[in-house]
This record gives structure tokens, sequence and C-alpha cells, in this order.
DNA sequence: ATGTGC
């Protein structure tokens, strides 16, 4: 079956310049003019709208080559791929040698899920819907919450993420940190993806975060941000791989609390000096790469590919604590309305950032909103506030190079999104409990903003990407 | 995506 508008895509990209082929389920794009790059190739399912901006944004990632040395060798995208407004599709997914892209992850480092199980079923929970949406709403959106951090639980989450921000966190708890379980959030490391530890430095951190002493009163953390990220309560509908939930401790009926954020102003900050500092080192004379993709050479500047790589691995740092503690508050409110109710951490992982490939130190993979999903992995793919979310185990198949979508995937821009809900259309919010203090981000992030998850997730199991293990339907969701 | 910003 053909996508209606197919044909006119594949003209209008013929003109200028990109050569398009289908070949069932996958396309392959590729900038006619540019010798040697690869072709970029994206799954989609059946009947999914192909769009142009997002092939045009693929050709142009896959073609980009260094100067001095080193380009792209393999990009790839997966089924919630859609145009990003800075130049690369979400769903992008490149391997690089001898080169880093800083604008290839953007300034949205780490932006991650993070799934916990709750021993409460949704009509133990419900029961208590309001006072708990009360308190979260302090929490959430500030005044209630108490989480300072010394300047040395900063400098240690900085330089060695959750590992280091743990031990100083041991030796001065402050605030709500002193109410927390340090011995389980210990333990939950292990189900942290890369132990939530990467190798950054704080002296890439915004200066504000990281004092020579004293404590840091609001340094962002615990904060959901914008557009579509969100602390969702969800309840698991269905356990399909019974062997797997109860090694990973998931069981229906459960209540669940499922997050997407990210690294927030500190993925900004350090994305922001590396795509400018790329563009300044970029040699000079040279023809610029295409929608400001400025690489880092590892030929002619290996201090500069290792800078950015440790800039951006202390950005993650921050990520994976900031959904941590999102998950540590909750946790706590549950507790003061359930009593010692467990909820233990399922799984946490990054679907926006760079890693190296095993083997010698100069070929990476850029995940831009694509999940890893490694072999016996777990993966986390959440659907729209109205639609059900996802637990699977990844297969580590080289297709999407050992990854998988982190969505559904946006179908109609935030811009268009406002105008339907100006005419009042349907915008499938029946039924959904957003709790949220700005009234358009409910419409821009409204269930008709996504496509449907539905074919989404059952494109990637029948392509052998990965495999369901449990479904879980939203009981309430927050929005910033 | 962003304590959004020409």
């Amino acid at each position: 079956m053909q996508p209606k508008n197919l044909q006119r895509v594949f003209a209008a990209l013929a003109r200028e310049g990109l050569h398009v082929e289908r070949d069932g389920r996958i396309y392959r794009v590729r900038l006619k003019d540019v010798e040697g790059a690869p072709a970029g190739e994206v799954l989609l399912p059946d009947e999914f709208p192909v769009e142009a901006k997002a092939l045009r944004q693929l050709a142009g990632l896959a073609a980009l080559r260094h100067p001095a040395g080193g380009g792209v060798t393999t990009v790839r995208a997966s089924p919630d791929f859609h145009p990003g407004d800075a130049g690369v599709a979400i769903g992008s997914i490149v391997e690089t040698e001898g080169i880093v892209v800083p604008a290839a992850v953007g300034t949205d480092i780490n932006c991650g899920m993070r799934l916990h199980v709750v021993d409460l079923t949704a009509e133990e929970l419900l029961a208590k819907r309001d006072v708990l949406v009360e308190r979260l709403k302090g929490d959430y959106f500030f005044s209630s919450r108490d989480l300072p951090m010394t300047a040395e639980a900063m400098q240690g989450l900085f330089r060695e993420g959750l590992i280091g921000w743990l031990s100083a966190v041991r030796r001065r708890p402050l605030g709500q940190l002193a109410r927390a379980d340090l011995d389980q959030l210990e333990r939950e490391i292990d189900r942290v993806h890369l132990g939530g530890a990467l190798d950054g430095d704080p002296r890439w951190a915004p200066e504000d975060l990281v004092p020579a002493e004293g404590v840091v009163r609001d340094g962002g953390l615990a904060t959901i941000g914008g557009g579509n990220h969100f602390v969702e309560i969800q309840v698991v509908e269905e356990v399909v791989d019974r062997a797997r939930a109860r090694q990973w401790d998931v069981r229906a009926g459960q209540v669940a609390i499922m997050i997407h954020s990210g690294s927030r102003g500190v993925g900004k900050h350090v994305g922001a000096l590396w795509r400018d500092r790329a563009r300044g080192m970029w040699p000079k004379g040279q023809k610029f790469p295409p929608e400001g993709l400025f690489s880092l050479s590892l030929a002619d500047q290996p201090e500069a590919v290792a800078g950015y790589m440790q800039a951006e691995a202390t950005a993650a740092n921050y990520g994976f604590l900031n959904r941590l503690l999102l998950a540590e508050l909750l946790r706590q409110r549950l507790r003061e309305l359930f009593g010692e109710v467990a909820a233990p951490l399922v799984y946490d992982l990054p679907h926006n950032i760079t890693l190296p490939v095993e083997g010698p130190a100069r070929r990476w993979i850029t995940r831009k909103g694509a999940c890893p999903a490694g072999a016996e992995q777990p993966v986390i793919i959440p659907g729209s506030m109205g639609a059900a979310s996802y637990l699977l185990v990844g297969r580590g198949s080289p297709q999407l190079l050992g990854s998988a979508s982190h969505g559904a995937g946006r179908a109609t821009s935030r811009f268009e999104m406002g105008r339907r809900g100006r005419e009042t259309e349907d915008l499938g919010l029946a039924g959904v409990d957003c709790i949220t203090l700005r009234e358009e981000r409910r419409i821009e992030e409204a269930p008709a903003a996504y496509k449907p998850i539905g074919p989404v997730i059952a494109c990637q199991v029948e392509a052998g990407l990965c495999d369901v293990v449990a479904r879980m339907r939203p009981l309430m969701t927050f929005k910033a």
C-alpha cells in the first residue's frame, strides 16, 4: 500500500537533487551530487506519511564530512522519524568515524525515559488522586519541594554522575534527601543505563551550579521541562512476556511511573557552547556543512573531540539525576499517602546522546530521539498522554544500529495544534487527566498531535528490533 | 528542546 503523498514527495526531492527509493517499509535517501556519502535509511510503518523536510535533513546528515578527515559512515532513522527544528530529524541514528557532531545531539542532551512500578492498584491510587495531585503540583511546579545540593554533590554529579553525587549526599544529606532511602538509590544504579555515570567535568557546567563551597538552592533539578516532557502515572494494562516481566518486577494491574525528561538548562548550555565552538573551529575557506552541522575532527582537533565528549557527558550526568529526583519526589509523596509502598526502578535510559562504539576510540553513535535497544536490554517507548506506553526488550538488531524509536513521533506541529485548538477540533483529550499550569501545553501535546503508537510498536517488533514485555495505560500526566 | 527570544 502506497502512502498517499509518496509520489509528490519523491518528485519534489528529486528536483532539489535528492534521490529517494522505497523498498517495503525501508526508505533510502541520498544527495545525488555527494560522492561516496552513505544513504540515510528510514524504517516506517505502512501508510505513514513521509515528510520531505525530514528526508532532506537525513540526507544532509549522511553527507557530512570534515575537510581534515573523518565523516558520517551510517545513518538510520526510527519509525517516529519527523523533522527537527535544529537541522537534524528526530529519530536519527548516526555513526561517525573520526568526527563528532555537537549539533547532531543538539541541546536536549540526555533526554530520556525512566520507569518505576508501584505496589498499588490503580483503584487504590485513584482513591487519593486529588490529594496526590495537589502535592505533586507543589513539587513539580515548585514551592513545596526542598532539594538543596552541596557544592560537593554538584561537583561529584558533573564529574562522575550518580555515583559521585550519591557519595557526596551520603556525607551530607540535605532537605528532602534526608528522607530518601539512599541504599535503595545505590542499588538501583544497576538499572540505569551506563550506571548513570559518564566521565564529565564541572568546568563544562553553568558556573552558578558549581560554587566552590556552600549549597546550591535551586539548581533546576527535579524539573520536568517543556515540550513533550512529562511525568505520568500509569497502570500496567497487560503483561506480554511474563518471564521477563517477573525478572524486572513488573506485574499486570500495578501502578507505574513513567518519566520523560532531560538535562534542562545544563544541556542547553553545553550544546550551544559546542555548537558555536565547532563553527568557530571549522577550517578557514572550506564550504560550510548543510544546516550548520559543524563537526570536530580527530585528525586536526583531537583535544576538541575529547572536550566535547566530556562536556556532553557532564550534561548527561545531570539528566540522569534530574529523572532520578523527579521519581524520588513522587516516591516520597506515595509514602506519605500510602505508607511504605515499594516503587522500584525498572530502568532509566537516554534517547538523546553520543556514545563511543566498542573498539578503538574513533567511532561514535549519536542517537537523536532514538532509544538504545541492545540485546536483552529494557526499552521504554511512550505513547501520547491519551495512548498506551510500552516496556520492551531490545534485540540488538544492526538494522537501526541497536536502536528503537523513542516514542510515536509528532504528527502535527505545535503551531498547527494551536490553530486546531482554537477551531475546537477534537484533539483526543476526552478522558485524559492532564495536570499543567499552561492551557496551551495541553493543546500542543494533545493525543491528536502524535502518530498512533500501535503501528510504530508493531513495525519495530516485526522488524526484529525489540519485543513487547508490557503495555501501560495513562492515569494522569503532569506537564510543565 | 531551552529559566525559550529578533
